[in-house]
DNA sequence: GTATTAAGTCAGCCTTGTTGACATTGCCAG
DNA sequence: CTGGCAATGTCAACAAGGCTGACTTAATAC
């Protein structure tokens, strides 16, 4: 197995259409699976080294991100972007509503719901791990240019799965 | 907002200077902070489903892939690439090892060293892990096409901590 | 008026990370 | 040769954050 790519590679006849493909070869996809791991690391070491001042994980981190997103988001919504148990996300809303860096509003047509907000607190929580997670994102775009932004997101696009794509791409048309 | 590379596109007026820093906002780094997050649920999904089948996870995945990479790499080396604690990785380490699908190999020149390799049935199960993993990254690299995919290389590689590029790096090096 | 939905909770389990302590073996310098 | 250090392995205990299953409450929908 692990077939596929290096037949093209060394085929010295291989025409035009071959040689377009290159990219697609065992060896570019093993390095692209290889950077999408040391890349993610880099990706939460900032935030994760705050969080550990206070007694919160990425998962906490990842609360306050999608409700800073989409303020007066119902718990069922973050439930379905974060990919969750309700058990799981209720474990991690419970202490942030408890701290106070969340705040719950029952819902205004429908009461059975709850919308999520930010308190004050929360925002600045949220700044602070966004900033620092951002200060790396901006040095890693800067570095490579917009070109490669560009395809930076359309692979990472392709990358997902359809659902998420759709959750993913729908987050910024309400926008704000 | 929302938009993407639109603005830089569509501004026919824009300065050039201005025009090269638009992908730098942070409405385009916190899209691509939300991207990193959606695509690695996508990268590791494949895999994750066939381990559910073994009793094995996320980590003896790594360790496999690892391993099947730098064939008679030693446990310490093995550690600087992970980041994770010996206890963590000896965990996962012994349970490839009692299950046949890694093999540990006393050092020739230092003694105290173990190197690692894959057995015929570890070999069996990282091709069907890597498979699995390339056929996604496949699929999203020939949709976003070369240079996306460079443009997608160069970002992550910009978004590592320093060291562990140079392990990224390292790893194509010396080669198989 | 019953069924469904949104939310919350309790209990228990698993994986995978962490510390700290300690044993074994082997390399190496003095 | 001996003491120190390095590489590995192991035990115990703990924490974060996933999961399932079961069950409650309140409110909406039909």
């Amino acid at each position: 197995m692990t077939g596929d790519g290096s037949d093209m590679r060394d085929r010295p006849g291989a025409g035009q259409r071959g040689e377009t493909l290159l990219f697609l070869t065992d060896e570019h996809l093993r390095k692209g699976i290889e950077a999408m791991f040391f890349a993610y690391r880099g990706f939460t070491a900032d935030p994760d080294r705050i969080l550990e001042s206070y007694s919160y994980g990425r998962a906490h981190h990842r609360a306050l991100h999608f409700v800073h997103r989409s303020p007066g988001t119902t718990v069922n919504n973050l439930l379905g972007i974060l990919g969750v148990t309700k058990q799981s996300l209720n474990r991690v809303l419970r202490a942030l509503i408890d701290d106070g860096l969340i705040e719950s509003r029952v819902g205004h047509t429908d009461k059975r719901e709850r919308h999520l907000y930010l308190t004050e607190r929360g925002s600045d929580l949220e700044s602070a791990l966004s900033d620092a997670q951002r200060a790396r994102m901006r040095a890693a775009f800067r570095s490579a240019g917009p070109e490669a932004v560009a395809g930076f997101r359309a692979v990472l696009e392709a990358m997902m799965d359809p659902e998420m794509r759709r959750r993913y791409l729908s987050l910024s048309e309400g926008g704000h």
